[in-house]
DNA sequence: GATTCGATATACAGGTTGTATAGTGAATAT
DNA sequence: ATATTCACTATACAACCTGTATATCGAATC
């Protein structure tokens, strides 16, 4: 029982939730194993259980849900992914070759986590998981914004147009049809890359601008 | 009973998969309802037959299985688009211009059938339902190397690397991204005319060939 | 009038998510 | 030492889902 304002005794654990992080861990770990091995259709909580060897309660314990559960298995890969050498490649002056540099940490980043593709199709099913990753994604259209604006593109619809084609561009989404089975990551880099240049420093050619 | 082998008499049916098809049609038209409407997620095989006033069981006489309905719905968006339009664009003699039209075809094409996204969602989830789908869009993918040949871009990897760009850019998946909640389909197929124009003809810059 | 066949009614097996309740045992407090 | 907290377990349940099996109805077809 925890009735609130009865007889409560304030702890500060230590072993404690230091044992329930690392199941947590465990847990993150084995859901990410089966998406990369099995797809997002096979993550079903009794299977991520079973694998980290604990119950399915403790799912639910851990995550509240299967969104939870996958929301939380989409920040491990993200928090796993390096996010100092994009802070260096954004410290490049030339937004040209800073975004160039992006792209390809962006391309390394998908093709080393391919698990995310389950999480991904989750979201697309489910409008809520849906919703909760886009607000993840987001930081990297900031991302771009900062590019975009740092090249001097006057802000309005042609800022809008730009952030969201490098957006496109740079989307797990996209990243796997490139790839198909044959590219590697790098080769998908070079594919994508003159396309992002051209976006960002193609203010000169208005042929297409009507 | 259905004994192969006994006494079965040759039927020549009429009014009798008249009403069958008329039926199936209710189906289709019911789960392209739920889709647009529900997303992927909704479209069970009960709230299919449901929302057509038949039994669940008559889903699979008609369809054999889930992944056979969402198939069927796919086949009849795909049918219900526009064929001859997109042969007229086809016949364009400029190859650059052919092209202009065949991405504004698809893009009010993905505009018309939102309730696609639920398919291709289940698609990403289900390895079987990706493979079946993905073979329909190669017709997609072969009217883009017929532009790309008639292009005259050498074949070898210059080829596949242009097909497999426009391939991606005219997708279900950056149309999605690019209409964001704002974009109607002319203002995507703005977007993205001048980067596939600059794919097929973009042979004159070797600048990132390496 | 007999046969075929699309559709129905009903039931079952096995899977899923999510919730509820009671209990265990180690870490933590007094 | 004793009491309390809390992550985890065990078990059960409700409500969905897909897929399959069997018996039946009734209109279209022979």
């Amino acid at each position: 029982m925890n009735i609130p304002g009865k007889s409560s005794r304030p702890y500060a654990t230590e072993k404690r939730d230091a044992k329930a992080a690392e199941t947590r861990a465990r847990l993150l770990d084995a859901a990410l194993v089966i998406l990369r091995e099995s797809g997002g259709q096979a993550l079903s909580l009794d299977a991520t259980a079973r694998a980290a060897g604990v119950t399915r309660l403790t799912v639910y314990n851990q995550f509240g849900s299967r969104n939870g559960l996958l929301e939380a298995a989409f920040d491990a890969v993200a928090e796993q992914g390096n996010l100092a050498s994009l802070a260096e490649a954004m410290a490049t002056p030339d937004p040209r070759a800073a975004l160039a540099r992006v792209v390809g940490i962006f391309c390394d980043f998908w093709m080393a986590h391919d698990g995310l593709g389950g999480i991904f199709a989750a979201a697309a099913m489910d409008a809520e998981l849906g919703a909760a990753l886009a607000a993840r994604n987001e930081r990297r259209r900031a991302l771009l914004g900062v590019l975009v604006d740092r090249q001097g593109i006057a802000v309005g619809r042609a800022r809008a147009d730009a952030v969201d084609l490098l957006f496109t561009l740079t989307s797990f989404a996209t990243f796997t049809s490139l790839r198909g089975d044959q590219r590697d990551g790098a080769a998908v880099c070079t594919l994508l890359l003159p396309l992002c240049d051209r976006i960002l420093a193609g203010q000169a050619d208005p042929a297409q601008g009507r």
